[in-house]
DNA sequence: TCATCATGTTAGTTCTTGCTAACATCATCT
DNA sequence: AGATGATGTTAGCAAGAACTAACATGATGA
């Protein structure tokens, strides 16, 4: 939190996405930052066009590269990794990602932006299932594997994220070791 | 679609789960449902009231006592049951839930009914998993075991629902049977 | 010291929207 | 036919919110 606008953007992201685009006003955003909404009104001409830039700035990317270079062929230790980077992905971007999902009709072009992950996911895991099949140690389907994981994984995070008022008291980082664990198992030729 | 009441409060609902509740208007609201926007305020005198009795009129339960009477003690049958179940309920309810997710300062009160459907199928399926650690047939823990299966239920599900631009073009149904074929390999002993 | 620049303050304009009042229309029932 | 009740229409009020203009303040740097 550093520069007028950083302020201002912050503020933005938070309550867009608690409460929606339509239900915030400026006055809000400005408090909030700790700015006037005269200030507001300066550096973003209009409060649409603060909440594009402000979606605009906040996307993180997934490090595929390391992840990619960080496999070692080992069904649950891989899995356990590729997971870990998806969810890490999810939870930088959860405020974006709520606030797209309050606000999906105030910006079609941004779901292109959003959906680039889970895609380049499928496609990698894809792969690796297949390679992994070519190994021999699976035989099911590698798009179907892979879709079935990131769908999961993404139901993970997006419970953890959203239904925290439901008496679930296993917590997430351990649904997931388990679910791995089992999928692994699931999928895995004896 | 009969009296005049329903109508609008189905409009309502449609138009609460697109846009949530700030962005939409009575007079929306009115022209949806085909009549002027003063009936609207003449049947519920505010649009606060009108999404309120909108949440309480359309929450499908599940029909847990045929659910639970058509268990057979087949591990993949029993759990292609209780998903389906689990689906069937969360699509029926899919707008109400869009519209909670997109409401969810407005209506505190509400979390409890939209909560109980998990809630109660996660102490069904614990129960399920117990008796099936009694008989013999897994090990792992009941608790751990349902709320993974439970939260990938809903994963798939609300995957489905408003990730409709992803390119995974392998469809929900085949997702769940190979999600549970792969579930129930994992958590069987051999 | 003085100019500059970012910010705050205040007042105000305009548009939207929730909501009401008053009257008109029209079908139904007696 | 006439009364009743549900709905439509039109006009309008009151409040809120986006956005602007004009001026004040206060820090920074030459």
């Amino acid at each position: 939190m550093c520069t007028t606008e950083d302020k201002i953007i912050n503020a933005s992201i938070v309550l867009f996405s608690q409460k929606g685009y339509t239900a915030v006003t400026t006055m809000e955003i400005a408090k909030e930052a700790g700015v006037s909404q005269m200030t507001l009104f300066r550096h973003f001409e209009s409060k649409h066009n603060l909440f594009e830039r402000s979606l605009d700035k906040f996307v993180f990317s997934p490090k595929f590269k390391a992840l990619f270079e960080s496999l070692e062929w080992d069904l649950e230790r891989d899995l356990n990794k590729i997971c870990a980077s998806y969810q890490d992905v999810l939870y930088k971007n959860r405020k974006i990602i709520l606030m797209h999902l309050k606000n999906e009709e105030l910006n079609p072009h941004f779901e292109a932006v959003l959906y680039k992950f889970p895609n380049e996911f499928k496609k990698l895991l894809s792969r690796y299932f297949e390679e992994m099949r070519n190994r021999g140690a699976i035989i099911e389907n590698p798009e179907t594997l892979a879709v079935n994981f990131l769908t999961t994984s993404f139901g993970l995070f997006f419970t953890s994220l959203v239904m925290n008022k439901l008496t679930f008291d296993t917590d997430i980082q351990t649904c997931i070791s388990n679910y791995i664990k089992i999928f692994t198992k699931g999928i895995s030729l004896l």
